[in-house]
DNA sequence: GTACCGATGCTC
DNA sequence: AGCATCGGTACT
């Protein structure tokens, strides 16, 4: 089964498919090795589509393989990979992955160990040297910044659990990572997760 | 117009 | 454990 076929899946399926991939842009390859799924305003409310299709997220919308780049926390690119039927705004986010060529260009004047270049997604989208001119670019075409390589390595076996920092969905378990590797993030609970659905501590 | 806050990362 | 920093979204 190629990518483009599993791309044309639900998230929670392109997600785990992600692993072990190769990627490369600007310069760098990247072994992927973390990623979460967003169902999109199928009832994912952790989803940036969620609620409604806006300038921002219009590329979830797009075909499948389409990047949705997004600005975070005022400072940080993330990147993602749009999956499912044009129209359904589905998504990958790739969260961490290993340095594999390119490493002195993945550094980007950073202090960073090699594991860590390319560990959670704002520093991953770094590495590549990723922002808002590659939304609405195609992983498939070749003709973006981000290109996916005739390359997979096997995956000995995967894990899943709850996706990082959302505070909607918190309980999901969408993020997918290569069991034991180095590059993987930490796992963060977002604070506010806590509360969500919760009356009885909301005040 | 305005207030709120996040799919994070770095420093203390 | 706390903070930087700003665009998107919702609400007045």
């Amino acid at each position: 089964m190629s990518l483009a076929d599993v791309l044309a899946g639900p998230p929670e399926d392109a997600a785990p498919a992600l692993l072990g991939r190769y990627v490369a842009a600007h310069g760098v390859t990247l072994r992927i090795t973390e990623t979460e799924a967003y169902a999109g305003t199928a009832g994912d409310p952790a989803s940036h589509a969620y609620r409604r299709r806006t300038a921002r997220n219009a590329s979830m919308f797009e075909d499948p393989g389409t990047l949705y780049v997004y600005f975070s926390y005022g400072m940080h690119w993330c990147v993602n990979i749009t999956c499912g039927p044009v129209g359904v705004a589905a998504a990958v986010l790739l969260r961490a992955g290993e340095v594999v060529d390119g490493v002195e260009d993945a550094r980007r004047g950073r202090a960073l160990r090699d594991r860590d270049l390319a560990r959670g997604p704002a520093r991953l989208t770094r590495a590549l040297d990723l922002d808002r001119s590659a939304d609405g670019t195609n992983l498939l075409d070749g003709r973006g910044p981000l290109v996916l390589l005739d390359r997979v390595d096997p995956v000995e076996h995967i894990s899943a659990g709850p996706r990082t920092g959302v505070s909607q969905g918190a309980d999901i378990p969408w993020r997918f990572w290569i069991t034991g590797d180095p590059t993987v993030s930490p796992y963060r609970r977002s604070p506010r997760a806590a509360l969500v659905g919760n009356d009885a501590l909301r005040e």
